[in-house]
RNA sequence: GACCCUAUGGUCUAGCGGUUAGGACACCUCCCUUUCACGGAGGUAGCCCGGGUUCGAUUCCCGGUAGGGUCGCCA
């Protein structure tokens, strides 16, 4: 039988990093054995329920790549879905819950007190054979041996979780419940349940949590705790996912960076770790990198495009090869594409800002007969590429006897504001002739005031 | 309070009854270089503590400590 997993999100309005995990893990699953990914969304809870936070789940897998085979394909939870084992939605299978509800009734296993209906736990230690940790012997808390049962049916007429989410994954035929480490001591209700609909229970597989960079657990008000953030950010969705691969599972050879076709082949449940994990942005930053690097052109300027947008520049105000050819010199040079318009923002701009401590050391009064000579080498070029522009650059710094850094500094300032940014030569090349003498001008004309 | 899980450099991890404890990120130094980034070469830094078992424990067992989780008419 192929495994048949699924991804249980509530619909909060925003998706958990962890959550995302949780969901890469059981797609990834899924795709190794030639399984079941499904998605149903646990929207029970109709206050804090709505379309559009529905919609940040499915668009936030979708962004991750991570399909479902079974599932809704709209926000609506009355809307088409795929699959036939639906609805997907718990707020559309209240029928199911109250006949499975009244079958357990009947049959005594379960009973009305105060309004509410609750289930007969058992008072034995339940063994849970989970993938991830092992058999692990669930016994009773205190309280639990006090009174050990616990409530199914809310005195409004409301299912609670443990019955909905065991309801569900039975007759959604669930092999493999693969979900946080945070229900593992829930996980002796769920198989006391499964137990008293007369069939097994999945094989379980608790995952460990994902905390923050200082250790403390992650909840939903911390940074880069959703992953929304992350797309906001200009993250790539694969960089994203790779990550959270390396996070509580390991290919066990000392790869780091791997496709996710490679992924799924080595993906399997017992290498997944046992311990919780720290995010660390860093390394995400420098897998950001690494993605960003070799992105294809249309896609970088897409994203680029999407970026500038943001920061409200209009880069179509430019012609379409000048943003592109703008955006190939920044290539490999910039991490998350948050960065980009601080980062090339000269290339569409009018009017360059300076860094004011880089104008205290560069547009200094000798610079300015240098840079002079430099524009008058630059108007005299007949070509206006990157190897002639070098060529001039070095030729003037020879003549004026000093070395190539005494002119590249005031005239990256001049050019870009900053000290810092893609090649001198190619990002002059991409200015054009007429931007980069007009910009060198107004930097001499601030030189002499200095 | 009870119950459950976990413990390798700052972080993510590999590993193991005998290893010079491996890799990656970060950090530091140097090289390359028009800046930055990349790349290259080095470097600092680790088996939580205490008992056992054993010829020998980072590795196995127990206890402690620490971190995390759960015990809801939340999901």
């Amino acid at each position: 039988m192929k495994p048949r997993v699924r991804f249980a999100p509530s619909p909060t309005g925003y998706l958990h990093i962890g959550g995302a995990r949780t969901a890469l893990f059981n797609w990834l699953f899924a795709r190794h054995t030639g399984g079941t990914f499904v998605l149903r969304i646990e929207d029970t809870d109709a206050a804090r329920n709505s379309q559009e936070a529905v919609d940040v789940i499915l668009n936030g897998l979708r962004w991750l790549g991570l399909d479902w085979d079974e599932g809704p394909l709209t926000g609506d939870a009355t809307g088409p879905s795929k699959g036939d084992r639906g609805p997907y939605f718990q707020s559309q299978r209240k029928e199911n819950y109250q006949r499975r509800v009244e079958a357990l009734l009947s049959r005594g296993l379960a009973y009305e007190h105060e309004g509410a209906i609750k289930f007969k736990m058992q008072r034995e230690p339940v063994l849970i054979k989970d993938l991830v940790v092992g058999d692990v012997l669930r016994k009773l808390t205190d309280r639990e041996e006090i009174d050990p049962d616990f409530v199914l049916v809310r005195s409004d007429g409301q299912p609670v979780f443990h019955l909905v989410n065991v309801i569900d994954d039975l007759e959604m035929g669930i092999t493999h419940v693969i979900r946080g480490e945070d229900h593992l001591s829930n996980t002796a209700k769920h198989i006391a349940l499964f137990q008293a609909f007369g069939v097994p229970a999945p094989h379980y597989a608790h995952i460990p949590l994902i905390l923050n960079g200082d250790g403390s657990k992650m909840s939903k008000r911390d940074q880069g705790a959703s992953l929304t953030s992350y797309l906001d950010t200009g993250f790539l969705p694969e960089a994203v996912i790779n990550y959270l691969c390396l996070l509580g599972w390991s290919p066990k050879d000392n790869r780091e960076k791997m496709s996710l076709a490679e992924t799924i082949e080595l993906f399997d449940l017992p290498q997944i770790l046992r311990h919780n994990a720290r995010f660390d942005y860093e390394k995400l930053l420098w897998l950001q990198g690494e993605y960003a690097r070799e992105l294809a052109p249309d896609r970088c300027y897409e994203l680029a495009v999407h970026a500038f947008t943001r920061a409200g520049v209009d880069t179509n105000r430019h012609p379409l090869p000048y943003v592109k050819a703008a955006l190939d010199t920044c290539k490999g040079k910039f991490k998350t594409f948050a960065e980009l318009p601080a980062y090339a923002g000269f290339y569409f701009t009018d009017t360059v800002e300076y860094d004011p401590e880089a104008v205290k050391k560069d547009f200094v009064p000798e610079n300015k007969p240098r840079l002079e000579k430099l524009r008058d080498a630059f108007t005299a070029l007949p070509a206006f590429d990157a190897a002639s522009i070098e060529a001039a650059l070095k030729e003037t710094a020879k003549a004026l006897g000093v070395k190539v850094g005494v002119l590249v500094h005031p005239t990256r300032l001049a050019l870009t504001g900053k000290t810092s940014g893609p090649s001198l030569y190619h990002l002059i090349e991409v200015l054009g002739r007429e931007r980069v003498l007009g910009r060198i001008e107004r930097a001499v004309g601030i030189m002499a005031i200095t």
